[in-house]
DNA sequence: TTCTATACCTCCAAATCTTAGGTATTATTT
DNA sequence: AAATAATACCTAAGATTTGGAGGTATAGAA
């Protein structure tokens, strides 16, 4: 597999807000197999990124949390508050709008 | 205009592999002022991160550097090695295809 | 003469990420 | 039965990257 994370950095946050934006509520393992399967197993978000970022979101006021016990084990699921879609949809755009700047300048050609 | 540089984050020296790959040789302001044009005057490179990346890459062995005086004022152009010719075209391909998952999250739909 | 543009640079602080650990349960394999 | 893998959460330390603010200097325009 894989340790392509590079373009990851910097639009953490932004993917998880996404993800959580298509779906009623996400627990974190969850999204880090989500993004692998995606990804097709080639780009990885670690715990270490995701779990602290999760934890920003929600002092920030754009996610909440429900523990529940599945199966024996405590998962944690996220939604998105009011202003978290708000805020999501706001960084969703921006990060699509940096995207094809970025396209603009690897393939000058073909972009835009 | 736009303060919007969040995906250079990871992919600044890449950026300037890139444009270093197009031409013969570039200087660090002018790679500031191509960034800038090339979107629309939208991102934009801040010098704080710019040579620190240069000298970086200058250390690495990826690109050369030669000074000149061009109307009173002093220039340092870089210029890729070969090696840098090399590693260019490997971090441009992984960047390439980070991009493309990146989109396949964020416009599942539409994307690949 | 003062400001803008050109052209280089560094330092500090903030943000983000990776690595490496830790805990605990369930399921699978040996 | 024991060990490993998968599920599920977490943190701490260090590295890297970036932005912001500052510095120096020349040329040209206002």
């Amino acid at each position: 597999m894989n340790q392509n994370n590079s373009i990851l950095k910097g639009s953490l946050a932004t993917i998880i807000l996404k993800l959580l934006a298509e779906r009623e509520r996400m627990y974190g393992y969850e999204i880090t197999q989500k993004v692998k399967q995606i990804t097709n197993e080639e780009m990885q978000i670690t715990e270490g990124a995701l779990y602290p970022a999760l934890h920003k979101l929600e002092a920030e006021g754009l996610v909440t949390t429900e523990t529940e016990i599945v199966e024996g084990r405590a998962r944690k699921y996220y939604s998105l508050t009011k202003e978290g879609k708000t805020e999501a949809a706001s960084r969703i755009e921006e990060l699509i709008s940096s995207l094809k700047h970025l396209q603009n300048i690897l393939n000058p050609q073909f972009s835009i």
